[in-house]
DNA sequence: GTATGATTAAAACGAGCGTTTGACTTCGGA
DNA sequence: TCCGAAGTCAAACGCTCGTTTTAATCATAC
């Protein structure tokens, strides 16, 4: 009953911080939720922080090593020049969204839970997350910065925050989206194919192009 | 004094509830930042919720009134053919970073709020906003789709998507970013140039074969 | 069967929450 | 001078929170 019992706190825990945000959840409604006792959220996990990190490390983690496992076998596979942009951009949004299609019924939200981490988890969570994303972002840094040797390596950081952001948005508020629009990306393949298209392209545009500029930015290569 | 204070709850509450969370901001909180009495929260505006509406009128309608005006200029002024595509991106994206940039001491990280407004505001404030906002993203996406009669319709509302979490996520961690990256844009003016090439390549990307548009959407780019 | 350790259950704890109350202060106009 | 409206203040209300405690239950090994 132990193991049952965790994984029931687990996802009903995550699926109500995703939707009602972490400090708004109660260890009650939680354990309403998942049909278990109050007092074995604290017996399990020891307090409500430390279950919010079981959270994050249950998702967070496998997707993290899933992007530089491909990174990996992107980068042993090209050669000198290395990957192309659009499979680097692949390998980085991509793990996310196939976590976010497979998890079945109810469909986790869980990625709503970046944007909780930094307004509302204590200082301890939030670095600890930080940390782990922070080996990501170095890898999938360098590795467009190779790609893209034209561009400001500055200027690549910041574009990095650019498709985060995106990816975190699309993942949290494509669904809804999508049921507006009519023909709006509808299925989560669909939504990464444009996110990865819109990444690659945004990644690629002429730096300091700001004021004039036919539609043209987007060819792979100068 | 009811001015006074009116606005210094309405000033620490913002900085207070971008930083820790609508939830996790007790009125104490505030009324002890803003070094006001207690009560004074219920007394000018009524309630916790109603003062968390109040500050995103004061801040997102200026922001949004501004985007259409900007909007309206561009297209008053280009002929048949609508305005360039960076034109558009810029009105969209710009308002935000100018109010960012411009409200002094301390730095307003009220985007931040965005976030919390969709996981943690109640229902009623959430569907305040969104409809305020609607009226914003269905100017520009109708815009935009002008600008690009090759994408299909529910692509550009799918771009849309990204480029609003790309700036939502850049006007929250440029700050930071900036601040660890040697040469990551510094400052807003920088970060919104970077923002505005990102986003229009990203718009002008050519689209990959979508399953059930017609071969038209191929031709794409000149 | 019984002892033992792990888990669940029920109840309570103190703290902090949003909100309300009623008295006090301030001050321009009759 | 006095009045009443507007604003401020300290105190308290009822409630929910995370956590703790204590007892009951269960499975397993002896």
């Amino acid at each position: 009953m132990a193991a049952e019992t965790k994984e029931r706190i687990l996802d009903a825990a995550e699926r109500l911080f995703a939707d009602s945000g972490y400090a708004a959840t109660s260890l009650r409604d939680i354990t309403g939720e998942a049909d278990v006792n109050l007092a074995s959220v604290n017996y399990h996990f020891g307090s409500k922080d430390a279950l919010l990190s079981a959270i994050l490390e249950r998702r967070f983690r496998p997707i993290n090593d899933q992007r530089i496992a491909l990174l990996d076998g992107l980068e042993s596979r090209a050669g000198e020049r290395g990957p192309a942009l659009e499979d680097i951009v692949a390998a980085f949004v991509g793990p996310p969204f196939h976590s976010w299609a497979e998890a079945g019924s109810g469909g986790p939200k869980f990625l709503k839970l970046i944007g909780q981490i930094h307004s509302q988890a204590n200082e301890e969570i939030r670095a600890a997350f930080v940390r782990q994303f922070d080996r990501v972002l170095t890898r999938f840094t360098a590795a467009f910065e190779r790609a893209l040797p034209d561009l400001d390596p500055g200027e690549v950081t910041t574009r990095v925050l650019f498709i985060v952001g995106a990816m975190a948005h699309a993942l949290t508020w494509g669904e809804q989206v999508a049921a507006r629009a009519p023909r709006a990306a509808c299925c989560s393949d669909q939504l990464l194919d444009s996110l990865v298209s819109f990444a690659a392209a945004g990644m690629a545009a002429r730096q300091l192009a700001a004021v004039h500029m036919p539609a043209a930015a987007e060819g792979g290569r100068p």
